[in-house]
DNA sequence: GGCATGATTTGATCTGGATCAAGAAGTCCG
DNA sequence: CGGACTTCTTGATCCAGATCAAATCATGCC
């Protein structure tokens, strides 16, 4: 693998100047700290579509960061069905949920060519210990990825299909703009059948209600590509919770 | 508040000699650090029924553990509307979610008279900088809150009514064994009303499924205790996907 | 190109679980 | 104890979304 030479060349350049710093863990240090930080990191390494980063049992061997393109999570479950977990974008991090168990409790695919900072875990874990305010952030991302998935959980068990669509296209949206892209056109990088298995239905449905939206002048729908024309009914679409009143 | 008081005479036998040290905070601490850590700590301090801990949005002052009883957290969405994120027993932290915006994201409600552990957040943050081993604890105990969740996610998306509750009476009845009490006769000390919330399913479903699981034999119903008679039917029910095979 | 294969959309049914309705069983309090 | 109130169970109906079926559209490969 040319990982190691390529690191030798890009280190740089590296954390200190790339343009996700703020998604991604040097947010909150200073210029000696991300100094330090990225001599350890493996910027930017490819990874084509379909490969895996990481297998679900897996040892926990690094921390990955999205640098460019995407990826999805996925555990298998008793049968061997797989349940897709999140998508990932450029400045997410991937493998914290392997820190419960040392054991990587999901497997990561890149859904279309990608390229991947990777920081060795045994090297991370050192650092942290040296540098207070990656602790800090850390920790910080690792609750919010908790409160990610609590959403996501609260998405899923009190929202219709429509609602779970809204909010994943909007979640989406929001995200590319917290990356400094534009809200609007959203690339989908994921099959329907992936978007159906992460949102708990089928993709049929998940074909019907984007049909309906389209219909409905909110969005204009070109294959793997999505415009929001609407976002106030987008929300209002989202906001929709199922069932009716409550206990 | 007579909790401090109560401190310095519980101090002495705090963390170090309770049963539940394996599921909390002090596992895999040395005998000093857990001295260091259990001076900070405000032992099983009383939390009446339906009184919360904390509430969603106020500013994280503290991560606390459950000593006894029970209890919930719940989201509040855009129509207020309430999301049970969780049931908290013995041994489980509570709040850790709020380091990622340093805010709780959810309100923690006692489900019946119970005891609480409370740790002010600054001190935990200070001691984890002077303890790189609770660090190390903290962020395996944070790791295993995400795959919990993601778990959680990989029932609600997946399983049918039958699945899901067949799900949580074993999750149940094996956190139970994780604090060494016997795996059967659980006493549910939720309502119904939160079961469904929870599982995201209507009571009269929740109803349903246990009258129907009591009629199979499965379990023994009185009310708000059930005992698992045939844990391997259940795991069956646990294990049937909901939506035939797959994509 | 021409064919095979896979992804997506659309239509027609079927069904699990929501919703509506009404008892039954607890629980609380004067 | 009796009445008001809450929780739980059970029955009847309805509908969102799963399932089945088939056409359309894309993409890759020889």
């Amino acid at each position: 693998m040319p990982a190691t030479s390529r690191r030798l060349e890009q280190v740089n350049q590296a954390c200190g100047q790339c343009s996700l710093a703020h998604l991604c863990l040097p947010y909150g240090l200073d210029t000696d700290d991300v100094a330090q930080l990225e001599t350890e990191v493996e910027v930017a390494v490819p990874l084509p579509r379909g490969k895996t980063l990481f297998r679900q049992g897996e040892p926990l061997a690094a921390i990955y960061a999205v640098s460019a393109g995407a990826l999805k999570t996925a555990m298998l479950d008793a049968d061997g069905l797989e349940q897709i977990m999140g998508f990932y974008y450029p400045g997410d991090l991937l493998g914290l949920d392997g820190f419960g168990a040392q054991t990587h409790q999901c497997t990561a695919t890149a859904l279309e060519d990608s390229r991947i900072c990777r920081i060795e875990f045994e090297r991370l874990d050192d650092l942290i210990d040296d540098i207070p305010s990656l602790r800090r952030q850390m920790m910080r991302l690792m609750g919010q990825a908790l409160s990610d998935d609590e959403s996501l959980l609260l998405t899923l068990g009190r929202k219709n299909s429509e609602g779970r669509i809204a909010t994943l296209l909007l979640c989406l949206s929001r995200r590319r703009q917290q990356r400094g892209l534009p809200a609007s056109p959203i690339r989908l990088s994921m099959k329907r059948a992936e978007l159906a298995n992460f949102l708990g239905m089928r993709i049929e449905t998940v074909s019907r209600v984007l049909s309906r939206m389209q219909h409905n002048g909110i969005i204009t729908l070109a294959r793997a590509e999505v415009a929001i024309c609407d976002f106030d009914a987008l929300e209002t679409w989202a906001g929709h919770g199922a069932w009716a009143a409550d206990q």
